[in-house]
RNA sequence: GCGGAUAUGGUGGAACUGGUAGACACGCUAGAUUUAGGAUCUAGUGCCGAAAGGCGUGUGGGUUCGACUCCCUCUAUCCGCACCA
């Protein structure tokens, strides 16, 4: 019988579907939790690289269910965003629909894979069913406040006691900047308007003005990768920067909790390093300086044992007291400046290193320590919402002070003693002992540091301070295809509908534009009132929503009272494996991470971090082909004579050209304007151009799964995909090296088979073949526990070499080798196991073990080298003694010939590893 | 600018804690066979050289009996973040 891989992998596909091979209840067992990152169903549907990480997780899976684990592997659709809504505003068709379609397409895509999903757990974002309980997280979120002395959330009724008995004097919460101070008399006398203001600025969900891109043309806000250059990447329209009243979650409460529990998770290095750089914890001083106009000016720096290095102050060009500390003759530059920032995006503010702007304020500072007068600058280099918005410049030590004083010709103040000289460059470590300070020369860094903190909270301007570069993040979009707010709005105050009338249902709108005066295009919905009286919320929540608690709702998709069962969370918990892209490292893995905190501050969940492990896939890149166009000619030139021509690069479609000759004939086909094109051709050929770049349909290199497994099966794209290199790496698809793993597979089948013949041996196996079984199974395992699939494929490759040359084709040794391949190959697997056991499941066999015995060897086939360079192989029994040994390895013939005319200094003898003989010339 | 990774034949890659560099494949060369298919099998294939031998893991140095592996220098490519005071 032929390898038939379209009958096999038909027939397991329907027959496991069937028994529901996959579903996976509660048990007795140890449970294992393996996910992969939510996809995003898009109408181009997968390629090639989008399975990499999930063929990679389904090998662990199917092997964790081997080892007698009980696994849950779900998969979902994060199906809420951006493209489903863009299409729905070019077509008119409902989101809803597109989505649906998009999803189903994947989902028989991702089965002909042959991926061990239990589909019965399968959940999307846009059902109102899911949705409801992301309205339902929400609601808690907006009825918490943060409580630094538990440090944790706590409900926000605590917060009103406590109010009605003491206002906010003792109360310590991260909350709104200008909260002022109140006592439980005011609180008491205040409206009920006036108690749910004062609430919300200690909410964990609260309202708040922030900046965005807005693009008055289009009436909307666009995304910072939707801008350019202040003009709409769409259309070209202008964009500005507006303040608009957003829904903003506090997770810069969590920021200390985030980054202290990176420590207890295990990550990749880069990936916590990636967070920690997000959070951006640092500590340093808050100092006030006071000014001619007698204003206080608060600054935070991290370096304040440079305090006489100060030369200058800059403010954020927002700052609030700009417009006291600037002077009359000032003011127009100022105010000129100032509108030129307020157009450029904070992105494009930011990016333009180089060029340095910033003017005079016109006003001083007076030193707190020297009374020096130090004068005030803005410029764009100081972020408002950093720190206090304020710096002191100190350009002898730092490089944006260092440009800034060069370019406006202010002084530069050495304080710590250094080679280096700072007129010309900036000397940034903070080592060295510190001149012309005073009272802290000849002092080190760290005690003129210790000393001036001391100094300045004695002298009460200023005092220890700890920054986070993490900010609160904006929860409001101004969308569609997202989850409604559970919020209606009683004289622009916001109330929560109640649990029990969850979940808000997205309602139907006739186009999906924002309204002509800006409001989203929530407005537009009929008749969509609460109690048909209050304004709801119109925007819509973010992307990240959904995906911030789905590996929860997995535990228990489908109940309808809770957000997921007691029982189910405590058995399954979290997250063992989660595989997927490095990309989402400081988006989607530190919402997680904040939620997860959040309800488990809530004893709503009983761990308090969402994924124990994470492996980051690589990404497997596409080739793309290249013809060339000489310019201003509708002539293509090939590639290695294209260099006597002017010529434009254009990328073709790579199914026109095969080892980097083009179709020529398809290519005239492909684009009218291609009809009539000539072509200087090598030899009648025309040879195209390659490069290896990102797989997308815009460089018309995507290789489409479906194709593969049409051609070679689904085990053969399977098993390629881990072939190609390492997990975490980046690598280049080829087509062509498939056979290569495709021929395996028909060599595999070929031992099961004499002339064609399902034919199995019942003798009894010799050492020699119980060897090759033992150390593939020894290796498996190991490569498999560390992730190393590359390395699996070659040792299934190397073994089946070995027993094909012995022609083995005996159960005892072939059963076993069948339940190692088949997390790699599920279908030609469980079509084996069925011969050998009808009507059982290879998946339900157990992991074989390897025996010692089988794999340490008596004699080794020693390298000997001379000098650390190897010269020859020596067959030597491990019983002989070193001494013997020696004297062995000096007899030989080669060695005496390598060696002659030279004087044997040493032997060094690395047991069962090397031998080296280290000799050397006697002449010299 | 800062941070992170990576660099091995024509190609993808292997080499466990410093111990045989190039496993396993693709491609290529030669041959066998055949119902001409993107089939199967055999042998060869890092580079230079007729051979002996020499040279080889991005560059230059160092440690070591021995370095792809450890240390220093430089270079290139990719990715991430955006002036974080």
């Amino acid at each position: 019988m032929n390898y038939n891989f379209k009958k096999i992998e038909a027939k397991w596909k329907e027959k496991w579907e069937q028994s529901k091979l996959f579903k996976t209840n509660i048990s007795t067992q140890k449970k294992f939790y393996v996910l992969d990152m939510f996809p995003y169903p898009s109408g181009a549907g997968l390629h090639v690289g989008h399975p990499l990480g999930y063929i990679a997780s389904d090998i662990y899976s199917r092997y964790k269910k081997l080892k007698g684990f009980n696994v849950l592997h779900p998969m979902g659709f994060d199906s809420f965003g951006l493209p489903a809504e863009q299409y729905a505003i070019a077509t008119g068709k409902h989101p809803e629909k597109t989505t649906k379609e998009n999803s189903e397409k994947y989902k028989s895509q991702l089965k002909n894979i042959g991926l061990s999903f239990d589909w019965d757990r399968e959940l999307k974002t846009s059902d109102y069913k899911y949705y409801k309980w992301t309205q339902w997280i929400f609601t808690k979120l907006y009825n918490s406040y943060y409580c630094n002395i538990d440090n944790k959330a706590v409900p926000i009724e605590e917060l009103i006691k406590e109010f009605e008995k003491n206002g906010n004097n003792s109360i310590d919460s991260p909350c709104d900047v200008n909260t002022p101070n109140f006592d439980a008399k005011d609180w008491n006398n205040w409206s009920e308007e006036k108690q749910q203001k004062m609430l919300l600025k200690y909410r964990l969900a609260y309202l708040a003005n922030t900046m965005v891109n807005w693009c008055e043309d289009l009436s909307t806000v666009l995304a910072n990768d939707e801008v350019k250059d202040g003009l709409s990447v769409r259309g070209g329209h202008i964009v500005t920067q507006k303040k608009m009243n957003q829904w903003v979650l506090r997770i810069t409460a969590y920021a200390d909790r985030l980054l202290e529990d990176l420590n207890k998770i295990d990550w990749p290095n880069s990936l916590k390093e990636q967070q920690r750089n997000w959070i951006g914890k640092s500590s340093g001083l808050n100092i006030s300086f006071n000014t001619d106009k007698n204003l206080n000016i608060p600054v935070f720096t991290t370096r304040p044992e440079t305090i006489f290095g100060v030369s200058f102050l800059v403010l954020s060009p927002e700052h609030e007291l700009i417009n006291k500390l600037c002077t009359q003759n000032q003011k127009e530059k100022i105010e000129k400046y100032q509108l030129n920032c307020s157009k450029k995006s904070e992105l494009d503010r930011i990016s333009n290193i180089n060029s340095i702007s910033g003017e005079f304020t016109g006003s001083y500072a007076i030193h707190p320590f020297s009374n020096e007068k130090i004068p005030i600058w803005i410029s764009e280099y100081v972020l408002s919402n950093y720190g206090s918005g304020a710096i002191m410049a100190v350009p002898a030590h730092d490089a944006r002070d260092f440009k800034f004083a060069k370019k406006f010709k202010i002084k530069i103040n050495q304080v710590i003693k250094n080679k280096t000289i700072v007129k010309e460059e900036p000397y940034l470590e903070k080592e060295g002992k510190l001149i012309n300070s005073f009272f802290l020369d000849n002092l080190t860094v760290s005690q003129a540091t210790k000393k001036i903190i001391n100094l300045v909270s004695e002298k009460n301007i200023g005092s220890i301070s700890i920054n986070y570069r993490l900010r609160d993040a904006v929860f409001s979009r101004q969308r569609y295809w997202g989850e409604p707010f559970p919020i209606y709005y009683k004289k622009n105050v916001p109330y929560l509908i109640p649990e029990n009338e969850l979940p808000l249902i997205l309602p139907s709108i006739d186009t999906y534009l924002p309204t002509k005066n800006g409001e989203p295009p929530l407005a537009r919905a009929k008749n969509w009132k609460y109690k048909n009286e209050y304004k709801f919320e119109y925007s819509t929540m973010p992307g990240w929503a959904g995906s911030s608690w789905y590996f929860i709702r997995y535990l228990d998709p489908n109940n309808n009272d809770k957000f997921v069962g007691d029982k189910e969370l405590n058995y399954w918990e979290n997250v063992d494996l989660y595989v997927g892209g490095a990309e989402h490292a400081t988006g989607h893995l530190l919402y997680s991470r904040f939620w997860t905190k959040f309800l488990h501050d809530l004893s709503l969940i009983p761990f308090d971090e969402p994924f124990k492990k994470i492996i980051n896939q690589g990404m497997i890149l596409g080739e793309s082909s290249f013809v060339y166009r000489i310019n201003g000619e509708n002539t293509f030139v090939s590639y290695n004579l294209k260099e006597n021509y002017k010529t434009t690069q254009i990328h073709v479609d790579i199914t026109l050209v095969e080892k980097n000759i083009l179709n020529i004939e398809g290519f005239k086909k492909s684009r009218p304007e291609y009809n009539n094109a000539k072509f200087i051709c090598e030899n009648t050929k025309y040879i195209c151009g390659k490069s290896v770049e990102k797989m997308s349909k815009s460089f018309f290199n995507v290789v489409n799964p479906d194709k593969i497994i049409e051609q070679f099966g689904a085990d053969s794209l399977r098993m390629y995909e881990m072939f190609l290199g390492p997990l975490t790496q980046y690598k280049p698809w080829n087509t062509d090296g498939i056979t290569g793993v495709f021929s395996f597979i028909k060599r595999f089948w070929n031992l099961f088979h004499v002339n064609q013949t399902f034919s199995i041996s019942e003798e009894a196996a010799s050492d020699e073949e119980n060897e090759i079984l033992h150390e593939t199974i020894h290796k498996i395992q190991k490569d498999i526990e560390s992730f190393s699939f590359n390395t699996c494929v070659s040792s299934f490759m190397i073994s089946v070499n070995k027993l094909k040359k012995i022609n083995c084709n005996k159960r005892d040794i072939l059963e076993p080798l069948i339940i190692l391949l088949s997390p790699f190959a599920p279908f030609i697997c469980e079509e084996l196991w069925d011969k050998l056991n009808p009507g059982q499941s290879v998946f339900n066999a157990g992991f074989p073990n390897y025996h010692d015995k089988y794999i340490s060897k008596s004699a080794i086939n020693y390298p000997i080298a001379i000098n650390g360079k190897k010269r020859l192989n020596l067959i030597i029994s491990d019983e002989v003694s070193k001494k013997d040994l020696e004297d062995l390895v000096l007899a030989n013939k080669k060695v005496v010939q390598l060696t002659a005319g030279k004087m044997i200094e040493k032997i060094i003898i690395i047991p069962g590893k090397i031998i080296n003989i280290v000799a050397i010339n006697q002449n010299q």
